[in-house]
DNA sequence: ATGGTGGAAAGTCCA
């Protein structure tokens, strides 16, 4: 069996829900896991991705912020939802294909402006909830699992445009890599775009108060897919879709897809 | 140190 998943942060479905249905349509993915809904999941429009053949969907949802939900072609049963760092806030769902493969959508806070826990508390919730993300997994290691989402980290050199500038801004700097990479170990994680695509600069953000993004190019890679090694060897095919960031009224983050031969 | 844009929702809060 071949799957195609994607991963997008919406930015809030409602809106954007013909970018949605036009995802669907042209790229015909068999799950879709969004973030930033910013929708109460009975609000989550279901009728179009319904017609296009998207009959299951699971979700957590809040009134105007945060938000996640899984779309798929396929039957997906809801299997838990975390609310690390007693946050209350819509950030995490979990569900379970009848393949028995398990999809974790994340979306990890974004902490804020200022890197320094002391003066922001915004970054020290960040750093907490990837230390409870961890412990989750470290307790119970996860099998034949996919974990995407919105992790508002970039990990690597090549995930941003300029490295040594962006050491000290939220989302690159070294206690955030090395709090994700604490998550990413403690369930055996692969970062399955970059096995797929190791060299060169990979984003999937690119913020909405540059002048002219697709120009200046001034991105970042926050969205993620990773697998566990009983089947990252199954997965292939990963790319992020930047033109979905020059639809018209655009997320500003882009779709990142992999497919999995299982 | 600041501002730049965008969404939710009606204040600001958040990214």
């Amino acid at each position: 069996m071949t799957f195609t998943l994607a991963t997008w942060n919406i930015n809030s479905v409602r809106l954007r829900e013909p970018l949605v249905l036009k995802l669907l349509a042209e790229e015909k993915p068999d799950v879709l896991c969004l973030q930033e809904c910013k929708s109460p999941v009975e609000k989550i429009p279901l009728e179009g991705m319904r017609a296009l053949g998207y009959t299951h969907m699971v979700g957590r949802g809040q009134k105007g912020y945060n938000g996640v939900a899984i779309f798929s072609r396929m039957p997906i049963t809801e299997v838990s939802a975390a609310d690390h760092a007693s946050l209350g806030h819509a950030r995490h769902i979990a569900g379970r294909l009848e393949n028995g493969v398990i999809i974790h959508n994340y979306y990890v806070p974004a902490g804020g402006d200022v890197p320094d826990r002391e003066v922001n508390v915004k970054f020290g919730q960040k750093l907490d909830y990837l230390t409870e993300m961890r412990d989750a997994f470290h307790g119970e290691r996860p099998e034949k699992a996919i974990l995407v989402g919105d992790l508002n980290i970039a990990p690597r050199e090549d995930d941003v445009w300029d490295h040594k500038k962006l050491l000290k801004i939220v989302s690159h700097t070294p206690i955030e890599v090395e709090h994700l990479a604490q998550t990413q170990d403690a369930g055996r994680w692969v970062d399955v775009t970059r096995q797929d695509i190791p060299d060169g600069r990979l984003y999937s953000w690119w913020s909405y108060r540059a002048a002219d993004w697709d120009a200046a190019d001034k991105g970042r890679r926050l969205d993620h897919i990773w697998a566990t090694p009983d089947i990252s060897n199954a997965a292939h095919s990963s790319r992020i879709l930047r033109a979905a960031r020059g639809w018209e009224q655009p997320s500003d983050h882009a779709p990142v897809f992999a497919t999995f031969d299982l």
